[in-house]
DNA sequence: CATGAATGAGCCTTCATTCAT
DNA sequence: AATGAATGAAGGCTCATTCAT
């Protein structure tokens, strides 16, 4: 469940792990067909061509990306922090699994096409809006200046990017540590 | 002064151009060639091949990176807390120029082809070190705690990165009003 | 009356169309099973393969060709001359129809495939031959030398065809005044 | 002379071979590299794509078939009724040979795709006009009637296109001794 | 019978690379 | 060194055909 199955999303899906891989131009129908085992024809009786994949790939990753995470971390209950808290500790935990379509390097290959296509940056609009205000919803819980809920949901949403972004070693620390302190300080 | 002249040179930056405005992939000879006005076979009088332009771009980027930012910063003197607001400016101004090596564009180029590339990787973390390192010392002159320290810049360098990556809107503010918000808050 | 309903015919019908649309490359399964609604695998219930249509088309093409015009000229009785005249304004108003199997699209993409295809081309003489002979007897009416009767035949053929693939302008004329000159010197 | 020489100019020759014997969608790149010896690759070389290359296979056409044959029958001198029996001569001649550029099938396969595209039916209206108005200055000599001038001219061209176009025998001759009787009877 | 899926050959095109001049 | 030409691999796409259901 969550792992499509159909043969019309399995080719999302590879296409997905392709593009977390190497990037938009990674997605090749010739080497996708034969990660699936199927011939290269075939591809063209599902979508109408590449693009079409594409876009397929995009509606997907905005469909569940967005229901995924938030759901979860609600689940839970308690207060503005303990979401957090429980926020962060499921990012963290989802840094590490490698979910073909929810998975961080799919997310991380997707804001870097943003920069490139307008219409992809528009979905990650989209998406990033509604995290970012569920985020705000999050820190107005014990945060009463609104500048500074905005300083510090783009403070948490950043360091959470960034981290992937950025490739310094710390002192003392190894980088999760790092995250960790961040996080309590983010809190404060 | 940045602009190379040299025919070699101007291959590095054309590269670099390209580098920036679609990804490595998008670094091809004939586009290049063309862009100088010269031929394509004339490029291999210069490099061996693909991979040894797309080497010496990375060693061009990871020169002129670190010199240029932290001289000018330091030359203006003043404690830690007024460089760090002059650091803080003239990363802003950079965002809006389009420098061929030393320009954002390039940075978040070679950022996301770290991800899937390991010698980049290795770069970037040269580079980054050095960064962090200034921004350590930096942050030392009025932070006495040294993992404060350290949340500190990686918040910094987060949020500096982050902010290209990130495509959401804010409530009543602009994006560089929020940065700027930011960098108060992370000055306090 | 010509358009055939069984869904055999529609198959012939519809290729036919794409044969006077586009040529004998033109005639493709996809296309045509999509014009037809139906999937283009259910073709091989009835053709055995592309080759088998394209000759059924002929079939079809041979068969109703000749029936048609003649019937209908006869039919209005008078001489020679008269028929020849009620014959050319048959034909000029089959040039304004789109008949898919009796239109002259069809007719013209055949002779220019017979000049391909002996298959073809024997099909194209069987039919020219029965049209030719219907004309001769129309002349002989009233022009008793033999080698003018084929000349008068020849002639009125070819401008019939011609027409179609002359491309020339004339001077204080339409082509179809033209034509109509012609028809009356030809019936001297 | 006449045969071009250049690569280029081989691709186009290969070109309108294979135009002459099966159509524009027969000018397939990969064959014609074949026949020519030479990798598909190369072509790319030398034409932007496959439409240029039929663009510059209609501009070769456009410019030689015009030049060549009103040359050669004006060389001959004599009044126009001398003409023009020199001028069927000529046409009857290449109509036997198999020039890759003046060639007939040239000729043929060009009138038939002009019936599918604009742009072809706008050059094959250029060359058949300058066709024409030299078929007319010739009537002319001996024939005042301008719209007689005019039926004989399109008597004249249709003859000589239909005749390629229209498969029938015919009673005790062969085609060529009809077109040759035809031809005394537009000359009378 | 009809359908959906799959296949494989063939085409156009791009591109890094080589090489003679 | 630089150019023009050529190569070969790879990729996107189309299409006739087959086959299980």
């Amino acid at each position: 469940m969550g792992v499509t199955r159909t043969p019309r999303g399995r080719w999302i899906e590879e296409g997905l792990r392709a593009l977390a891989a190497g990037g938009p131009e990674a997605v090749r129908i010739e080497p996708l067909a034969q990660a699936l085992g199927v011939s290269k024809g075939g591809f063209y009786g599902y979508f109408r061509n590449r693009d079409a994949l594409l876009a397929e790939m995009l509606d997907t990753w905005e469909r569940e990306v967005t229901e995924a995470v938030i759901e979860r971390v609600e689940s839970g209950g308690g207060d503005g922090r303990v979401k957090l808290e429980r926020l962060f500790a499921l990012v963290d935990a989802l840094d590490g699994l490698d979910h073909p379509v929810t998975g961080t390097p799919v997310d991380l290959a997707i804001r870097d096409w943003a920069r490139r296509d307008e219409s992809v940056a528009e979905r990650l609009r989209r998406t990033d809006n509604r995290r970012m205000d569920y985020l705000r919803s999050l820190f107005r819980d014990f945060c009463a200046n609104e500048d500074e809920v905005e300083v510090r949901c783009i403070l948490t949403f950043s360091v959470r990017i960034g981290t992937h972004f950025i490739a310094a070693d710390h002192v003392g620390h190894t980088r999760p540590e790092v995250m960790a302190l961040t996080s309590e300080w983010l809190l404060r």
